[in-house]
DNA sequence: AACCCGGGGGC
DNA sequence: GCCCCAGGGTT
């Protein structure tokens, strides 16, 4: 479980240390935040700079924008590519202009034209506030890699999660610098190639950097890539009247053995083997091991596994339940 | 859901 | 030198 406070307390800590002095982060005018964030769109921040400084020397004003003649904008924008985000942007200004300034609310700031979920949100909370997750490619990045989700992040519903994991994590207080934050540590930390996991302010939250699957992930594409998962099922048994039976708990239908963190206290005995299981597209390595448990698990009770009757035992215990019968 | 826009960077 | 990035709009 990632602790959500200690994730946002050192995420910000970082930020406010390391982040880098961009030109649009010295300015609390909602007009030049939001022309950064369309340059920055699909561009590197190295390219935008330049092109940045020249466009608000030529139209300091969203006023100014609004008036110009196509040619000259189009013009201040050669060379950055992907021209209709300049037509777009002086639609949006000629609409900011006649409405009597920059609208401040999330749905108004998204019924611009040329500003889609993530512009809107950028905009929203770098601008005004508003406690709106943005979701772009560096964040899904870090998000896939924090949960360790080899999810395939271009299906819809893979976004659609990520953006609810986003708005989870943000921190209310602070949106404006949390959502600069996952996107600096996605840039400059957290890389799609050969991520600097030792120089990551949260790697002890990371459950990609714990597992060695950060340079895996994210997943792009049909499938998933596969998951390995070890974990560790204990089988503490004891003997009623000359029947054995084994600490379980009941799953959806199923008697299922505990996790060796589910038990406290517990003194493992012998390693009794182990067995592979695949769920979906992660493939599980159980180790059996038995122990004796001085505390009686919350959930838990004695069952009585050879008998066809009751529940029934999970794939996974019958399969450990094998590891005794089988040499 | 697929495709287009455009430059620059990684391999 | 080729491949790919990835937000927004359109079809």
């Amino acid at each position: 479980m990632l602790d959500v406070a200690g994730f946002r307390r050192a995420l910000l800590r970082w930020y406010e240390r390391q982040k880098r002095d961009l030109p649009w982060r010295r300015t609390d005018d909602p007009y030049r935040i939001w022309v950064s964030e369309i340059m920055l769109q699909q561009t590197r921040v190295a390219a935008v700079i330049p092109y940045y400084e020249r466009f608000l020397e030529r139209f300091p004003k969203v006023e100014d924008l609004a008036e110009a003649p196509e040619a000259e904008l189009l013009r201040a924008w050669a060379g950055l590519g992907y021209y209709s985000r300049a037509r777009n942007l002086q639609k949006a200004a000629r609409e900011i202009v006649s409405q009597g300034g920059f609208p401040r609310e999330y749905e108004a700031i998204r019924a611009l034209p040329g500003i889609g979920d993530y512009t809107a949100a950028a905009v929203g909370s770098i601008a005004f506030g508003l406690p709106v997750a943005v979701l772009d490619g560096n964040v899904m990045r870090v998000l896939a890699r924090i949960d360790n989700d080899a999810a395939d992040i271009q299906a819809p519903v893979t976004r659609g999660r990520l953006r609810e994991r986003a708005q989870e994590l943000l921190s209310v207080r602070h949106p404006a610098a949390f959502n600069q934050a996952m996107m600096e540590l996605g840039a400059t930390i957290c890389l799609p190639k050969n991520p600097q996991c030792l120089l990551c302010p949260v790697n002890g939250n990371c459950r990609a950097a714990a597992a060695g699957t950060a340079n895996q992930l994210p997943v792009k594409g049909r499938k998933a890539a596969i998951q390995r998962v070890s974990r560790t099922l204990l089988w503490v048994e004891r003997v009623e009247e000359g029947v054995h039976q084994v600490l379980a708990r009941l799953v959806k239908g199923f008697w299922e053995l505990p996790d060796a963190e589910a038990v406290v206290n517990a003194e493992w005995t012998q390693r009794v083997g182990h067995f592979s299981h695949a769920i979906m597209n992660t493939v599980y390595r159980f180790e059996v091991v038995r122990a004796s448990a001085f505390l009686m698990p919350e959930g838990y009770e004695w069952v009585t596994l050879g008998r066809q009757v009751g529940s029934p035992l999970s794939t996974v215990t019958r399969k450990a339940q094998r590891l005794f019968s089988r040499p």
